[in-house]
RNA sequence: GGGUCGCUAGCUCAGUGGUAGAGCACUCGGCUUUUAACCGAUUGGUCCUGGGUUCGAAUCCCAGGCGACCCA
């Protein structure tokens, strides 16, 4: 006769469950069950005296079948449960990694109890992959080479209730990935590596120039009029003003006016908001770091911007030689620096500087295999058309590229001896744009002649150009020193140095559509 | 916006016109050195949604949803 569970809470001949309802249900019952022996199933807090990482560091050479009379505290979740009879090994994982745990059936005890009999049964039946535990106990290395907790104490601090993804497969979904990213972060260590290394990415920029006195700067998000870049902007309302709002699209206006105002280097590391497609080099919010000096050009710029990328890519990676999607990028400076005409030349033969009208310079460009230049009605346009079509993608190593068309640069100050031309620079790496720079524009009669285009450009339905704005002039009007500008996409930067193919990687919880409600029809 | 591909158990995936499957996870039993533990038993389904063709649809057709990749 099968010996007869005495339990109270035991259900007899318990229906099998493996739905996700069930498991949740069973796992509630567990809820209940911990609650019943007094032990708190959503715990406050677990003093820790190690993590994972630094107690398999710390003992890396203690031998096979030896243990240390050391005291340990950890916490962390249950990724695996190995389960015997009167012993079982658990794969308890922090933010740091993860670490065994041995369960031995005569010393595990549970909380501060005195020695209860039952605790080894409670862990097996109570506890489940996916709950966070905290324990306590003495180290050993198993027989089989495995550093472990030899457990005294455990407290079982979160009962999860919903079953993690397989074990061996993981999480591959992309959407799921996506839309439920912690899932994502408790079973993809390289995901954390991501995430983790992002934040070291933007706090290695703002370590850099908070060091050589730049200070950070909040512009404002919410603005009346977007401005600073081409681009559609988000569009909201304010309930007591009655008006419409912006979501900005850049920091560079209100960045300016603070050098107007006096402060000679500032930056802004924020988030940007642009209303425009969705791929994967393209979020809608995405993070920018604009900086701005006072007294520098676009010079001084590359300087910096080369040193800054290749100390961060040191510091964070611990090398400048990087690959990313299988190539070889090399960041270490000097970076290459060469004219937007030489690229054309180079790769089209076209030479910009020979051409006398615009129709002669597209039936040349159309030779050379440009298409759709229906609608370029300049001819520094058209030369960017012949630089965007067969130029970028050829930028593999670090390239800046400089000298651009003042038609494409609208903030950007005339070229000291380059008539047509401003006295800017784009970094290109791996075929993409990651920074742009120039010098400001400070004349503010010539700046409200460029305004006053893109406000013709508007008028005429470009959704991408903008009014004038009356303030930034006045602005310029009182003053503003000579300086230097630069904007680097964050979220591009970290694709580079975390060899991540597409942004939506690099961005925790990326845009997505909604997915369909409850079928409406 | 266009094209291609995908959507089946909690996860990873088979199943291409004839009774919806496997591995893992879950539940139960066994087990004191495992690490994708093992052995045995059970359980688990809105086959993305709606419509159509058919005696019969996860499968074929149409429309839609969501996602991935490529192109513009």
């Amino acid at each position: 006769m099968a010996p007869n569970q005495s339990r109270p809470d035991s259900r007899p001949d318990a229906q099998s469950a493996s739905s996700l309802e069930d498991i949740r249900a069973a796992r509630l019952e567990k809820v209940q069950q911990l609650r019943e022996l007094s032990l708190n199933p959503y715990g406050y807090r677990w003093d820790t005296t190690h993590t994972a990482a630094n107690l398999q560091t710390k003992f890396a050479e203690l031998p096979k079948g030896e243990a240390v009379d050391f005291e340990v505290a950890i916490a962390g979740r249950i990724l695996a449960r190995r389960v015997f009879g009167k012993l079982a090994f658990f794969n308890l994982q922090d933010e740091t990694g993860t670490i065994q745990l041995y369960l031995d059936k005569k010393t595990v005890q549970v909380g501060m109890a005195e020695q209860d009999p039952e605790a080894f049964d409670h862990l097996k039946q109570l506890t489940d992959v996916g709950d966070i535990l905290g324990v306590k106990g003495t180290l050993r290395r198993t027989d089989k080479g495995e550093l472990s907790v030899n457990v005294r104490e455990y407290a079982i601090l979160t009962k999860s209730l919903l079953p993690l993804p397989d074990k061996w497969h993981g999480l591959t979904d992309v959407e799921k990935r996506y839309r439920q990213r912690y899932i994502d972060l408790i079973v993809n260590p390289e995901v954390r590596e991501t995430f983790r290394r992002r934040a070291l990415i933007t706090a290695g920029i703002r370590r850099y120039l908070e060091q050589r006195g730049f200070l950070e700067i909040e512009t404002p998000v919410l603005q009346s009029e977007a401005g600073g870049a081409e681009a559609r902007p988000f569009i909201t309302y304010h309930n007591t003003l009655e008006m419409d709002l912006y979501l900005r699209i850049a920091t560079e206006l209100h960045l300016k006016r603070m050098i107007v105002g006096g402060f000679e280097k500032v930056f802004e590391i924020g988030r940007i908001f642009r209303n425009e497609g969705i791929s994967t080099r393209h979020n809608p919010e995405f993070t920018s770091i604009e900086f701005y000096q006072a007294y520098a050009d676009y010079h001084d710029f590359m300087a910096l911007t080369e040193a800054m990328i290749a100390e961060v890519a040191q510091s964070v990676l611990g090398t400048q030689q990087i690959t990313y999607q299988g190539q070889s990028v090399d960041l270490s400076p000097p970076w290459r620096k060469v004219t937007m005409h030489d690229l054309v030349k180079e790769q089209t033969g076209l030479d910009f500087t020979q051409f006398e009208t615009l129709d002669q310079a597209k039936a040349a460009a159309t030779e050379a295999g440009l298409i759709n230049l229906d609608n370029v009605n300049a001819m520094g346009k058209l030369l960017n058309e012949a630089f965007e079509q067969k130029v970028e993608a050829t930028l593999i190593q670090p390239t800046f590229v400089i000298d651009y068309p003042v038609e494409i640069s609208p903030l950007a100050k005339p070229h000291r001896s380059k008539p047509g031309l401003v006295e800017r620079f784009e970094l290109f790496v791996v075929g993409r744009e990651t920074a742009n720079g120039f010098s400001e524009l400070t004349d503010p009669m010539d700046q409200r002649q460029r305004f006053e285009l893109q406000a013709a450009r508007k008028a005429a339905g470009d959704l991408e150009a903008h009014d004038v704005d009356e303030d930034f002039l006045t602005a310029l009007e009182y003053g503003m020193p000579p300086a230097c500008g630069e904007g680097i996409g964050i979220d591009r930067l970290v694709m580079l140095l975390t060899d991540s193919a597409s942004i939506r990687d690099v961005i925790a919880f990326p845009l997505l559509r909604q997915e369909k409600l409850e079928s409406s029809n």
